[in-house]
Order: structure tokens, then C-alpha cells, then sequence
RNA sequence: GGGCGAUUAGCUCAGUUGGUUCAGAGCACCUGCCUUACAAGCAGGGGGUCGACGGUUCGAAUCCGCCAUCGCCCACCA
């Protein structure tokens, strides 16, 4: 790099290092005698293309891992993509549409081909994008939880569970998803208050020959198009309103079917009209209520939510048009009694976001019990920590209650169920035909391989992701009680932090929890990370409808990808939602071209090796070495405790406001016959390592021009990077230098202040008078930064200026002719009656017995220089007002 | 309906077991500067009765109670 332009070019600079990091295989792990350090990716899927979610993800994970890397453990980073039966199968789906092919008229043969074309064609673009991102993956592991070895373990789990007696199949009501035409799980519902209808419907008494006399009764419904799969009317025995309905029977409207009266105590009084219509094939209450009353079970509506012939009319509507039509049918034939506004929950599936359908179908299940009792266990005994701790709150309460799981999904991408039927429908499991078939040969010999029909079934995604932590180092692993763990999984299991969102704390952390439990007799992380949902900036999710969703690539094309991460970064404080702003990228390009220039001013630097320190390059030297110290020590602090940002706005402070503002300007050289004058050997040095170590502090966060940039810092043979430097040590800093300093920096700041307030340009020079007792080690670099000569005396003495009080430390500015005393003596009472209000209070405070009696030493001591310094800045500023007057 | 969390400067947030001169940071804002690293910059400055009320305490942004507002999670009132 011969000569550097004034500004940033970041694009430039960022393939070029990421294709060396790349060559150098610097991102690949293997296990070594060195601590591990291990990171699995949270598995974006296959369909993805980069959002910020992943933007606020990867980054934070990338940090950690390079932060690790650099503290000498041997860090590895797993990628990887998650196979997604619903969200892929749609989407091939809907390609298929657009070429004109239908999934039915597939096979599931044809159509997995179909699937795994367009997974190799357009599946994975996410993990060629994180790559601009700067994300230091250690790709060669790359994993996909559908690749052949990883099916095969969650082929092996299954397996296991089943002859564990933990996973079985039952007719259920499960949430029917009418457009995946699929089950989902009851933690991919979501409720939403939906603005609807409450029906009040009158169903006449019947005579008892099918036909209907004058009274009536009324129930309320939300979905009457499913009158004609009732099979009875429910009121509380305890309701005397309705005891005259007992032993009868009434009429279903429009179809006249005769369904009889009961009673149970589910039905609310107070509620509608307390009277119920019983639904049992498409409610989950009304199921129940079936069951212990023994009613009939009417499937009405078809799996794609339309009504099949058992509902003798408006056969193949779908069920929100059959509603409008059977209203209007129901107010025509006398029965629609009256219509209310009403909002209520509703289900909405997770992925298509369709109206979920209560579906009463065969299903497997994996119980959940003892599982949950596990993982509970590990988050409680803190095996596994939660950043922030609150969401164990929400952990425990799902643990506590969870049901067990719905693990079969009516799709063809994803795991088959290695379940396989007899022909007498007794069902073997075993991992592959070939054992099913023995098994099944072992109950019933005759039986042939084509005498078996496999399950149509594939298994839930999250049943396969649940193993990620494990599978991706040891596939033949989970399922195996016997099986000693390979190499890897010995040496990289369990891993060091998950960083990941709330929102899928059950679908995934909770049961890679119990997988690792189950499979590996351990935690599969000792840290949760749970960054916040990422939203624009007036706080509206972001998404595709409402365009408010940058696209990640073109703010890395237009501010580089070390801006955008710092972008991110700047306003994730953990477990809160994080408000987008483009102008906090801004800042971070900002940041890079602050740190581009002072590094331009660095490299300018000549060096005259004869030439002696100055006494303020010293001064500034001795400082600079103890704030690094200094930071260094909180910044480590923060990351222990995954305070990412806080570590970031730390080192921020520290290059922009201590290096760039105090340090550099301190050492900066002056100018002479329009020439920068050299620098001495020493603080050249001191500068150039400072660099390096302030370059090595933001790596982990800047991982691009921070390498540039030590690239050039000094002469660095090939295969050398910064990834791999060592951290900044933690050593302890000198309180009393950083304190000196301290009071150097507030006493530029007064007298800068006066220029400002008297309009006196930075280069004219001033004479500072400084109280003896001042500490002298600092003088020289307040007299360069506030370009004033400093003179120690012991009294001030006619002249005329304005006083400065910095602490307890007096000075006073000579400035013949511009003051004015009025306003000085103004300025003075105001600061002495601050002062004598504070002593005051610090007063009543030392003469209260209860204070002095309770509080601890080290507080009351305090108090007392409190009330020390208080007391000798009253009299500095009285000695003032005195001179003034 | 149940639970959890939040409320501090215009915005986004720190404030670690109650006590350092504790009311902070960044951004935004205002004033003055194109000073030979950087105007994506430099220097200076204003701004908050810590959501409301009550309590505990020598002492409360911090602990307790209640209320208000917001957010999240769980939940079957048709």
C-alpha cells in the first residue's frame, strides 16, 4: 500500500481478504491438544436468502467465534442449512405450478427428484451470501440436515424412541393446515384475535318423529358451516334455564337431522346462550366432549378445507364460502335468530399462514415427559445458561406443560417415517425395508417385501434440527447407546455458545436440549444467546409486504460489510428487539473511515532515530499504555458476559475519543517550514504496537479492514493474519497515571472552553497559570492540546483572566483586556452556591447518627472528602470572587 | 384468561449486591471552525423531577405494593 486515498474503500478491500482467508484455510478447525471453542450455526433454510435476522445472527456469531479464535482456543464454527419440509415443499410446489405440473400427478418418487433439482439449483444461496458478511465458517463442514448421513440419524432416532416405548401413533385432533395439507404442531399455530361473527341459531325441538314443533332453542357459533357435522347440543346441568331440554332431541337446520340434548359441565353458563352445539370431528372440545358421551364423529370438511358430500349440502365450497352461503340459507329458512360483531382467537399456521383446521387424523407422537423433565433439569442446574435469564421463566413454563409432540407431517420432503404396515395393519419399525421386512417376517413369516407398505408419512423438520449440535460431528451417533463417540464429537461436543431468537426457544434450544440429554448425557451448549427480533425503525417487523426490509447485500455493496456489522451491533443490547437504522450503518462506515485516516496519519509518520522523546510524547506514551490496559479489561468483561454492544461502543471510545482525540494529537508532529517534523524512535514505536493492539481489538467486530490494515502496519509473511493474533492481554492499569491524565484532559477542556466562550481562535497562544501542586508530569501535554505555556506559581497576582476551577486544582488564563468582571462574578456566584448547596447537603448527611451509625466506612469516607472538597472549592471560588472585586 | 418483561435525554440504550461528584453513553440537536489524518471531520454547548402514587430505609433510578402504558409468551370459552 504506497499511498493511501483520504477515503475508505471498503468493497476493494473486502474479497480480497476474504479469498485469502479462504485459501489459507484459516476458518477450518480440527480437533488439537488446544481448548475448543465451538459454534453450530443456528441452520438457516435451504430456501433462504439473507435478511437482517441473519445479518444480527451471523454477526453476532462471527464476533464470538473470531473473539475466541484470537484468545488462542481452537474455535470452530459449523455451517450448515436446514432442509424445511414445509416452507421447501411449497416452494417446489409452486414451481412445479408455474411450469405446469401439478404435485398429483406426481409420484413421490418424481416429485423428490424434482425437489432435490431445485435444491441444488436455487437451496444454499444464504451460505454463499454470509460469506460477504465476513463470516469465518468453517466450511469445509458444511452439513444439511437432509444429507443421506444425517437422515440416516434421524432415521436411527426414530428407531430408538419407538422401541423405547416413547414414540407412538394415535388418531388425534391435530392442527390441519389446509393449504400445506399437512399436520403441524401446536407450536406452529399461531392465535390471532380475528374480527368475526357470533351466529345465534335457532335449532327447533323435534317432535320426536324428525319433525319440528315450535320451540326452539339457541345456540351461538362462530362456524356455522359446521351445523351439519353436529352431533349434539351441550348445556350445563347445572342450568335450570334449560332443564326443560332434557331427554329431548332437536333438529339440525336445513338438513333436519335429529341430534339429542346432553349435559356437561365444559359448557359455560354465562357464555352465548349456554347452549352448545357439539362438533366432535372439527373442535378439539367438542372431540373431547364426543368422547365421554359416546356422539358419533361427522368428518365434513375434506383435507383441503372445502365440505366433502357428509355434509349433504354445499358439497365442495370451501368452508369461508360455505359460511356467507349457509348464513344467507340459514336467514331464508327462519333460523338465524341474530348476528353479533365478535372477536376471537383463531389459529394460523405458522408457515402459509391459512386458517388452521381441527382435523381428527392418525398421527405419530413422541412423548414428552421425561424429556422435558431432562431439559429442564440442565437449564436449572445452569449446565446451560440463558442471555438474558429471563426467557428461563419461559422455558420452564413450556417444560413444565408440554404435550407431547407431533412428529409426522403429511409432506414427501423430509425423513419417511421408517414405519412399515402389514397387511393386517400391525406396523414393524426398523430403519430400512430390509429389517422391516425380517421383523415383520418374525410375526408373520409368508410375508414378502411387497406385502409391506411404508408409512406415507415424513417427520416434522425440527425432529431432524433437534440433533444439529450432534449429528453435524457424529451422524451415526444419536440412536446408538453404544456408540462411542468419533473424534470430533469427543473434542467439539458439548458446544460453547448458541446465539439464536426467543421465538423458536421450543421448536429448536429446548429439544436440542433433550436430544443432547438423551444422546449424549449432556447440555449440547453452555450459553443461549437470545438476540431480539429485528424491526425498522418506528418498530414494525420487518417484512416483505411492507417493503421495509433492506436487502443486506446492496448495504454491504454501499457501505461494507465491517459498517453494516457495526451497524447491527450498535443497537443490539441483548434480548431486546433491535431498531433498524440505516444511519447506524452510516456510523459505522463512519467508524471505518476514522480509523482508515488515523491509520493514514500513522503511516506518514518519519522517523528520526536520534531524535529525542519529547517530554509530551512521553507524557502521552505513559498514558496511552495505561487506557489500553484499562479498556482492555472491561471489554473482556463484556464479552464474558455477552454484552457484545457494550464491548463495541467501548472500543469505539477508545480509538475515536482516547487514541484518535488525546493520543494522536498529542504525538502528532508539529509542523515546520511547511514540513511535518519527525518523530522520535520511541513513540513511533509505542504508536505503531498501540495500533496493532487497537487493530486486534476490533477485529473480532471489523474483521475486514482491521486486516488490511495490520497487514500493512509492518512487513507480515505470507500466511500471517490477524485472525490469528493474540489478543490484547489483560494486565492491570495503573489508577494513579490514568487519574494525572484525567485532570490533564479536564483542564484542556476549560481552556478550550474559554476560547470558545471569549471567541479566541485555537492557534493564538495563551498563558495558563497553574496552582503549584498541580501534577507536573501532565504540564507539557496541557501546554500542546490547549496551546497555552503553563506556569506553576504559588499565588496568581494582579493579572487579569478568568479562573478555572478543574477539581480541586485552580488555574487561571491571563487575557488582558477581554474580560469582563460582571459576568465573571455572575459565572463565580453561581458555581459558589452550587458548591455551598452541595456541602450542604453532604452536611446533613455526616450529621445524621443514624448515617454515620449504619453506613459503611468506605461510604462515610467518602463523604468526608466529599465534604473536604467541597469545602476547599468554596474557598478557591470565594479567593476568586475577592480578586475580582 | 394466566405468566413474563419493560418504562431513564428527541432516538436507541447502560446504570452489575441500595451509598464514589450518579443521573451516564452513542446518535440527533445548537454554536463556532474547510486548523496540511479524517467536513464520514474538529472544538465547544444545551437537554432528563429515572412512567404515576404510596411504602421500606440514615439514604431509592436501584427494594416492596398498587396503578397506567407498551411488548412478548402460554391458553379451548363455543
Amino acid at each position: 500500500m504506497k499511498e493511501l486515498a483520504a477515503k475508505y474503500n471498503a468493497a476493494e478491500v473486502e474479497d480480497k481478504w476474504y479469498a485469502y482467508w479462504l485459501d489459507h484455510k484459516f476458518f477450518h478447525s480440527e480437533p488439537n491438544e488446544k481448548e475448543p471453542y465451538t459454534i453450530v450455526i443456528p441452520p438457516p433454510n435451504v430456501t433462504d436468502i439473507l435478511h437482517m435476522g441473519h445479518v444480527l445472527n451471523n454477526t453476532l456469531n462471527d464476533v464470538l467465534i473470531r473473539n475466541a479464535r484470537m484468545h488462542g482456543k481452537n474455535a470452530c464454527w459449523v455451517p450448515g442449512t436446514d432442509h424445511a419440509s414445509i416452507a421447501t415443499e411449497s416452494k417446489v410446489v409452486a414451481r412445479l405450478k408455474e411450469q405446469g405440473i401439478r404435485k398429483e400427478d406426481l409420484t413421490r418418487e418424481e416429485f423428490l427428484t424434482h425437489a432435490w433439482q431445485w435444491k441444488e439449483e436455487h437451496g444454499g444461496i444464504i451460505l454463499k451470501q454470509l460469506r460477504k458478511l465476513g463470516c469465518s465458517c468453517d466450511w469445509d463442514r458444511t452439513r444439511f440436515t437432509m444429507e443421506p448421513a444425517l437422515s440416516e440419524a434421524v432415521i436411527n432416532t426414530f428407531v430408538y424412541f419407538y422401541k423405547k416405548g416413547w414414540i407412538y401413533k394415535g388418531v388425534r385432533m391435530v392442527n390441519w393446515d389446509p393449504e400445506a395439507l399437512t399436520a403441524v404442531s401446536d407450536d406452529e399455530v399461531i392465535h390471532k384475535d380475528t374480527q368475526s361473527h357470533f351466529y345465534h341459531l335457532r335449532y327447533y325441538i323435534s317432535d320426536g318423529k324428525g319433525n319440528p314443533t315450535d320451540a326452539y332453542l339457541v345456540i351461538a357459533t362462530t362456524r356455522p358451516e359446521t351445523i351439519m357435522a353436529d352431533a349434539a347440543i351441550c348445556v350445563n346441568p347445572a342450568d335450570e334455564r334449560h332443564h326443560h331440554l332434557r331427554g329431548k332431541k332437536v333438529l339440525i337446520p336445513l338438513i333436519n337431522r335429529e341430534i339429542p340434548v346432553i349435559e356437561d359441565d365444559y359448557v359455560e353458563m354465562d357464555f352465548g346462550t349456554g347452549c352448545l352445539k357439539v362438533t366432535p370431528a372439527h373442535d378439539v372440545h367438542d372431540y373431547e366432549i364426543g368422547l365421554r358421551h359416546n356422539l358419533e364423529v361427522l368428518d365434513i370438511i375434506d383435507e383441503h378445507g372445502r365440505l366433502n358430500e357428509k355434509a349433504q349440502i354445499l358439497v365442495g365450497e370451501d368452508r369461508f364460502v360455505a359460511r356467507k352461503k349457509i348464513v344467507k340459507m340459514l336467514e331464508e329458512a327462519g333460523n338465524l335468530e341474530k348476528v353479533e360483531q365478535y372477536t376471537s382467537p383463531v389459529g394460523y399456521s405458522e408457515r402459509t399462514n391459512a386458517v388452521i383446521e381441527p382435523r381428527l387424523s392418525a398421527q405419530w407422537f413422541l412423548k414428552m415427559s421425561e424429556l422435558a423433565q431432562m431439559a429442564m433439569e440442565t437449564v436449572d442446574s445452569g449446565r446451560t445458561r440463558f442471555i438474558p435469564e429471563k426467557y428461563v421463566n419461559t422455558y420452564r413454563h413450556w417444560m413444565e406443560n408440554a404435550r407431547d409432540w407431533c412428529i409426522s407431517r403429511q409432506l414427501w420432503w423430509g425423513q419417511r417415517i421408517p414405519a412399515w404396515y402389514l397387511p393386517d395393519g400391525r406396523v414393524v419399525v426398523e430403519p430400512n425395508a430390509e429389517a422391516a421386512l425380517k421383523a415383520a417376517q418374525a410375526i408373520c413369516p409368508d410375508i414378502k417385501a411387497e406385502d409391506l407398505h411404508q408409512d406415507e408419512d415424513v417427520l416434522d423438520t425440527w425432529f431432524s434440527s433437534w440433533l444439529w449440535p450432534i449429528s453435524v460431528f457424529d451422524p451415526d451417533m444419536p440412536g446408538h447407546p453404544d456408540h462411542q463417540p468419533n473424534k470430533d464429537l469427543a473434542y467439539y461436543y458439548p458446544t460453547s455458545d448458541l446465539v439464536t431468537g426467543p421465538d423458536i426457544i421450543f421448536f429448536w434450544v429446548a429439544r436440542m436440549i433433550m436430544a443432547g440429554e438423551e444422546f449424549m448425557g449432556r447440555e449440547p451448549f453452555s450459553n443461549v444467546y437470545f438476540t431480539g427480533i429485528v424491526r425498522d425503525k418506528i418498530g414494525r417487523k420487518m417484512s416483505k409486504t411492507l417493503g421495509n426490509s433492506p436487502d443486506p447485500l446492496k448495504l454491504i455493496e454501499q457501505y461494507g460489510a465491517d459498517a453494516v456489522r457495526i451497524g447491527m451491533l450498535l443497537c443490539s443490547s441483548a434480548g431486546n428487539d433491535i431498531f433498524y437504522d440505516e444511519a447506524q450503518i452510516q456510523q459505522g462506515a463512519a467508524f471505518c473511515n476514522k480509523i482508515w485516516n488515523a491509520y493514514r496519519l500513522v503511516k506518514g509518520f518519519s522517523v528520526d532515530e536520534k531524535a529525542p522523546q519529547s517530554p509530551v510524547s512521553a507524557a502521552a506514551v505513559r498514558w496511552f499504555g495505561e487506557k489500553l490496559k484499562e479498556t482492555v479489561a472491561i471489554v473482556e468483561d463484556c464479552y464474558g458476559k455477552f454484552r457484545i454492544s457494550e464491548a463495541l461502543m467501548t472500543i469505539y471510545r477508545l480509538f475515536w475519543d482516547d487514541f484518535c482525540s488525546w493520543y494522536l494529537e498529542a504525538v502528532k508532529p508539529a509542523f515546520v517550514d511547511g514540513k511535518a517534523a519527525p518523530t522520535d524512535a520511541a513513540t513511533h514505536a509505542a504508536t505503531l504496537s498501540y495500533f496493532e493492539a487497537l487493530l486486534k481489538l476490533i477485529h473480532p467486530v471489523m474483521p475486514f479492514i482491521t486486516e488490511e490494515l495490520w497487514q500493512d502496519l509492518s512487513p507480515r509473511a505470507e500466511g500471517e493474519t490477524i485472525m490469528y493474533a493474540a489478543a490484547p492481554s489483560v494486565e492491570k492499569a495503573d489508577e494513579a497515571v490514568l487519574t494525572d491524565f484525567a485532570i490533564a484532559f479536564e483542564t484542556v477542556n476549560a481552556v478550550r472552553g474559554v476560547r470558545a466562550q471569549k471567541n479566541i481562535a485555537p492557534k493564538e497562544p495563551l498563558t495558563l497559570l497553574l496552582k503549584s501542586g498541580y501534577p507536573e508530569g501532565v504540564i507539557p501535554l496541557v501546554e500542546k492540546l490547549s496551546n497555552a505555556a503553563v506556569r506553576l506559581v504559588s499565588e496568581f497576582g494582579q493579572g487579569q483572566g478568568i479562573s478555572l476551577l478543574v477539581r480541586t486544582y485552580e488555574g487561571f488564563v491571563l487575557l488582558e483586556g477581554l474580560v469582563n468582571a460582571d459576568e465573571e462574578i455572575a459565572k463565580l456566584e453561581k458555581d459558589l452556591a452550587y458548591q455551598q448547596n452541595f456541602l450542604a447537603g453532604v452536611r446533613k448527611k455526616l450529621s445524621n447518627e443514624r448515617f454515620v451509625a449504619n453506613a459503611p466506612a468506605a461510604v462515610i469516607d467518602n463523604e468526608r472528602k466529599k465534604e473536604a472538597d467541597a469545602l476547599s472549592r468554596i474557598e478557591i471560588i470565594e479567593s476568586q470572587l475577592k480578586a475580582l472585586k
